[in-house]
DNA sequence: TAAAGGATGTGGTCCAACCACATCAAGTAC
DNA sequence: GTACTTGATGTGGTTGGACCACATCCTTTA
């Protein structure tokens, strides 16, 4: 249900009936991924609402990563449903990272647990672990701080992928998303890039080799150290980050 | 960064011109938990745009559980500054599974994997776990299956709690709420309430037992048994769950 | 002094107008 | 018949105005 956050009053107000039409609609099948929304005029005359609910409605849902707009006519054009769960999640945690609701140092601790879990779970046979060596070769060859850091998120966005778990990747998405800017004054922080980076290589290629020789729970370890390691050099402490800790 | 979606075109819209400066506001510490934003007329004029382009962006807000909107005057009026990333997060991934693009056995997995992590890492000494053990008194006392269901949930989040991660907590709630309605159909489908019931309580206890003997592995293992077997019982699946396999 | 009425400021909803965009169809020229 | 130009069409984006309901506060009246 949508949550209005009115106090005392129950009734739902409009945008969120809209809301709920599109939700039922996608629950039932009716509309898929790929599939196209009513025009907005066309769905506010369907519904009885106005447009300006309509609209309302739809900013909600690309806020959540369902659905895009698009201007003209054709193919691209309407109100399309799309699948990007990270970017909404990142969005989310992002804005309670703002309001300091959520502390930094529960993101990474969470980052933490999530892909050591995942790495603990990676299948040897996943394309995804094929990606994540190409892109350590890249990573090999790459002098450039921000493109290493770029190829950096999606070689771990593929370790997670090899999990064959697309909520726990989306979540793993999500959480480094929400701390970008922090990354960013993190990395300015390093007292050494170079060496860093070195070392930063050098543990990719070792928690590769310890999924590929079938050990879980070594890659785990690895992951948790690599990560709670580069926090901890650029000056944020973060939690107790031990995964396996019981 | 706000996204928007939008195929080839890389200006921002108007609504998220707003959610940025909004954002800033909220990372700058000039709005805070509790506090109030400008009135949507007076910020419309402030930021020299529409009121529409500017409720558009409370929309948004509303969903992501960072405002909440009153009319009338007096302290409940204007939209307030709130903490509820629970709901966002549940509101996004559950329409992420309307489309299907998460599966729900992925989501029962990751809350698997996240309420192990959590009840391993309990502190003993938390107040989250006096509340759990106050709300398993009231599910032995609890005839009642809707209101069984409700306290079963908040005792659960208490043990999450217990954690200290406030991200874990979020997130546990969210899974658990993007997928209510399946649970639902899923309560509907348990052959015997009565036997299942009592056999909920009895792992309650163990679980929490184990955690006051600082016995997280042991914790862990019950939660994830506890966990994955009403799901079975149920008739859904899930995905191999045990969490410490590595 | 207490009650009633009006003012004020808030968000909620609707409507109309206009804009930019992306195609498609019809008309014209070669 | 083909290629180009122009206008039509349908889409979302933005603005501004009107009116409503609500929740208080202030002023007037009894």
């Amino acid at each position: 249900m949508w949550s209005n956050h009115i106090k005392y009053h129950w009734p739902m107000r409009t945008h969120q009936l809209v809301l709920q039409w599109i939700e039922n609609q996608l629950s039932s099948g009716e509309l898929a991924l790929g599939g196209r929304l009513p025009a907005e005029r066309t769905l506010a005359e369907q519904l009885q609402v106005s447009r300006t609910s309509v609209r309302e409605a739809i900013r909600v849902l690309e806020a959540m990563g369902v659905v895009r707009a698009g201007v003209g006519s054709g193919p691209e054009a309407g109100t399309v449903v799309i699948a990007d769960p990270t970017a909404a999640l990142g969005s989310a945690l992002r804005l309670h990272v703002a309001t300091s609701h959520l502390p930094v140092a529960d993101i990474v601790q969470t980052r933490i647990l999530l892909e050591s879990w995942a790495v603990a779970r990676a299948r040897t046979d996943s394309p995804a672990l094929a990606e994540a060596a190409a892109l350590l070769e890249k990573m090999e060859a790459c002098p450039d701080t921000d493109e290493f850091l770029a190829l950096d998120v999606r070689f771990h966005l593929a370790l997670a992928e090899a999990a064959g778990n697309a909520v726990v990747s989306a979540m793993m998405g999500s959480l480094r998303e929400a701390i970008q800017s922090y990354a960013g004054k993190l990395t300015a922080n390093l007292p050494d890039w170079d060496a860093t980076a070195a070392r930063l290589r050098a543990e990719h290629r070792e928690i590769l080799a310890a999924i590929h020789n079938h050990d879980g729970g070594t890659a785990a370890g690895l992951v948790a150290a690599h990560i709670d390691g580069y926090y901890k050099e650029a000056g944020l402490d973060p939690k107790d980050s031990d995964p396996t800790r019981h």
